[in-house]
RNA sequence: GGAGGGGUGCCCGAGAGGCUAAAGGGGGCGGACUGUAAAUCCGCUGGCGCACGCCUACGUUGGUUCGAAUCCAACCCCCUCCA
């Protein structure tokens, strides 16, 4: 990991704000990169791999930085990594990917090029795919041209790969080569696109500088590095994972109630710096949310929960979602919010009576089957608000309330059944 | 190339023929307390309509044994020392 962060006082509209939200964790020559910003609109870019069909919140900081960067009337590009994909980028990681086959990365990046279009899609994006060249590219070709501007002796010094041979894990060549495929990324943009900056996140400096080098070597241009900071919560965590799986930015993968819930459920210390990194919220309003103490802090969170899912979710999702929030916690609740989200089960399974475990199973409130008994076993378990005590207590038709089941893994978790 | 040591569940790590679905810790989930927070305390933590039982699991493959994570063989990978 680079050592530390780049103390440096910026005066760009945009690096000025990235700083102050604590976006910014080091970067390649900030004076240079500072005054282009300033000079004019710059094109910067992130690259994203497929190695997933949808982004989650491990994402965001970068999304957030392109959507900063958009803000202020820059140029975003994101490269979506079609190509690097098939490489498997090695950085912060002990072992190799499995190989993804080429359908899969190819049904990966149209679900992930959707993620961007609710924080991206009021003004100009451009989108890249790094197939584009890379499948292209000839062995000898790349060998030759790019090669001699890579020493070996270099290579192997940077994080991604020194970080692989001192934990006894095997670097497999394939991997090796990732980061000169990133910097061939970043010098083809420069020559299609113009993009001068390329960012991400702090275990992806080696592979920027790289490229950064390898622009200025071969096209003799000044292009620039910008780092993010790598986010744990305030208990050390790595953000943004949960029993049930990462925390998805999209619907299909996680309802905007849950997500909603999981800004809702910072930790206090959190909140001030989750507020300047994940909202649009004006600064000093920030800082007046920041101020609040003991038991206010929760204006603070909701004000991040609806802010943060409005962002990936829209305004009426994230008011949704604060509305059931109110309706299952707040002191009038009234049992049921009818925004919690709601799985459909066949109305024939119902009639004919359907064990309370599998149905905790079924509504994703458990990952098995054993789970959910667990769960009931435990005393964790609510039926319409009250506590299960048989794990295969069957649930019928008589359970619906208004046409609803409501079930409850602990406090927080919440589903609404409905027979269909 | 030679000699030693090692690869265990989500992670770290103990175990050295049956009492082992595998100690302990971390993480996660549930409960209590709270403010839907943190800290603390308690419980749970492979799968299966599951008190029985069956299946899967201690690098891989094969073997010894009534019985193997534990013994043997070959192979793969890692570490240390020597060359």
């Amino acid at each position: 990991m680079p050592e530390s962060p780049v103390e440096y006082e910026y005066r760009s509209d945009f690096l000025r704000e990235a700083q102050a939200r604590g976006l910014i964790f080091q970067a390649t020559d900030p004076e240079g990169l500072d005054a282009a910003c300033r000079a004019g609109p710059i094109a910067a870019y992130i690259g994203f791999d497929a190695t997933a069909a949808s982004l989650h919140v491990g994402s965001l900081v970068q999304i957030m930085m392109l959507r900063l960067l958009q803000r202020h009337g820059h140029r975003p590009v994101v490269l979506l990594g079609g190509g690097t994909t098939r490489i498997g980028d090695p950085s912060g990681k002990d072992e190799s990917r499995r190989m993804l086959a080429a359908e899969e990365i190819a049904a990966n990046l149209a679900g992930i090029r959707r993620v961007f279009d609710p924080f991206l899609g009021a003004g100009e994006v451009r989108f890249v795919d790094n197939a584009e060249w890379l499948d292209a590219l000839g062995y000898i070709e790349l060998l030759r041209e790019i090669g001699p501007h890579f020493t070996v002796n270099r290579m192997l010094t940077f994080d991604s790969v020194r970080l692989r041979l001192e934990r006894e894990q095997p670097l497999s060549f394939l991997e090796f080569n990732y980061m000169i495929l990133q910097s061939y990324d970043f010098r083809e943009l420069f020559r299609r696109h113009g993009v001068r900056l390329q960012m991400g996140g702090s275990d992806q400096w080696g592979n920027i500088v790289s490229g950064v080098d390898l622009v200025r070597r071969t096209d003799r241009a000044e292009v620039w590095g910008l780092t993010t900071p790598l986010l744990t919560t305030a208990s050390g965590a790595k953000m943004g994972k949960t029993a049930q799986g990462a925390v998805w930015l999209t619907a299909d993968r996680l309802a905007p109630f849950d997500y909603w819930q999981f800004w809702r459920n910072t930790e206090d210390a959190d909140v001030p710096r989750f507020l300047r990194l994940f909202t649009d919220l004006p600064l000093d309003e920030i800082a007046r949310l920041a101020a609040l103490e003991g038991a206010e802090v929760n204006d603070a969170k909701r004000m991040l929960a609806t802010a943060a899912t409005a962002l990936a979710h829209g305004a009426a999702a994230a008011a949704a979602a604060e509305a059931a929030a109110r309706a299952t916690f707040g002191e009038d609740a009234c049992g049921a919010g009818a925004d919690l989200p709601t799985v459909i089960i066949p109305a024939a399974e119902l009639a004919a009576g359907v064990a309370a475990f599998r149905l905790f199973a079924e509504a994703g409130l458990a990952a098995s089957l054993g789970e959910a008994r667990r769960l009931i076993r435990g005393g964790g378990a609510r039926l319409n608000d009250a506590v299960l005590g048989e794990e295969a207590r069957p649930v019928t038709e008589a359970d619906l309330r208004a046409g609803v089941i409501k079930l409850s893994a602990g406090r927080k978790h919440h589903r609404l059944v409905r027979p269909g």
